[in-house]
DNA sequence: CCCCAGGATTGCT
DNA sequence: AGCAATCATGGG
């Protein structure tokens, strides 16, 4: 897997992705870029900048209206509108212990927020806490699916980080890449010139059905014991 | 006019 | 546990 992404930075180098000052904007933007392009989200960023609405404290007792206006421009944009505000919630409380909060502690904290699911939860996680948390998104499953790794959220991101090492910024360019990759090639159907089946080759040459049995199988939970 | 984008929730089976 | 409908704007 590592190899993937030796390929991958090869070919298109250092993504400087997610662009963003402080982790509560990494926060927001996570929210915001729900099924939506980047490009509208910086407007919406842009727009929050302006009105002083891009600190916890000011967005979370911004009125509705106000903040819908803002962000209009990415879509969903009343569930969005109560969502970054619970999110703005969230950080006026604990902005200070945020850091200091056990991984999986913040983790639960943040799926409990609605609108938060595995993926910005992983986000907010990797690209605003810093913490090692693969994240699994649309273009990852993609790929995982081409290359026969199979399973849900959770086992598709064991898998990615049982692979690779355990670094922050290794995850970060890693999805970067992959994110980036797949816009370049997947959506353009380059099938032809995909430079995934060709770096892969030799690690991971079974069909689809039978590769992810053997990793996977048992699913040791560590965490509640259920739901 | 159609489909898709850096998802999550809800309801149904 | 898995699947479809829903949310809504902006670009190609």
């Amino acid at each position: 897997m590592i190899q993937l992404y030796e390929k991958l930075f090869s070919e298109l180098g250092d993504q400087n992705w997610w662009p963003a000052e402080t982790p509560f904007e990494v926060s927001v933007g996570a929210i915001l870029t729900q099924q939506t392009r980047w490009e509208s989200v910086e407007r919406a960023i842009t727009n929050l900048r302006k009105t002083g609405l891009l600190q916890p404290e000011s967005l979370a007792m911004a009125k509705r209206e106000i903040v819908e206006e803002q962000i209009r421009c990415t879509g969903f944009y009343r569930q969005k509108t109560e969502r970054v505000q619970e999110i703005a919630r969230y950080f006026s409380k604990n902005s200070n212990n945020i850091s200091k909060k056990p991984t999986e502690t913040l983790r639960k904290e943040l799926l409990e927020i609605k609108g938060v699911g595995d993926e910005t939860a992983d986000s907010i996680l990797l690209y605003a806490a810093e913490r090692p948390k693969f994240v699994i998104d649309a273009y990852t499953r993609r790929i995982s699916e081409c290359i026969g790794i199979r399973g849900n959220y959770k086992e598709l991101q064991q898998h990615f980080e049982e692979s690779i090492p355990r670094d922050v910024e290794l995850y970060k360019n890693f999805h970067a890449l992959i994110v980036r990759y797949a816009k370049e090639y997947c959506n353009k159907k380059r099938c032809d010139e995909c430079l995934i089946q060709n770096s892969m080759n030799g690690t991971n040459d079974h069909p689809p059905e039978t590769i992810f049995k053997t990793t996977i199988s048992s699913s040791d939970e560590t965490e509640s014991s259920n739901d």
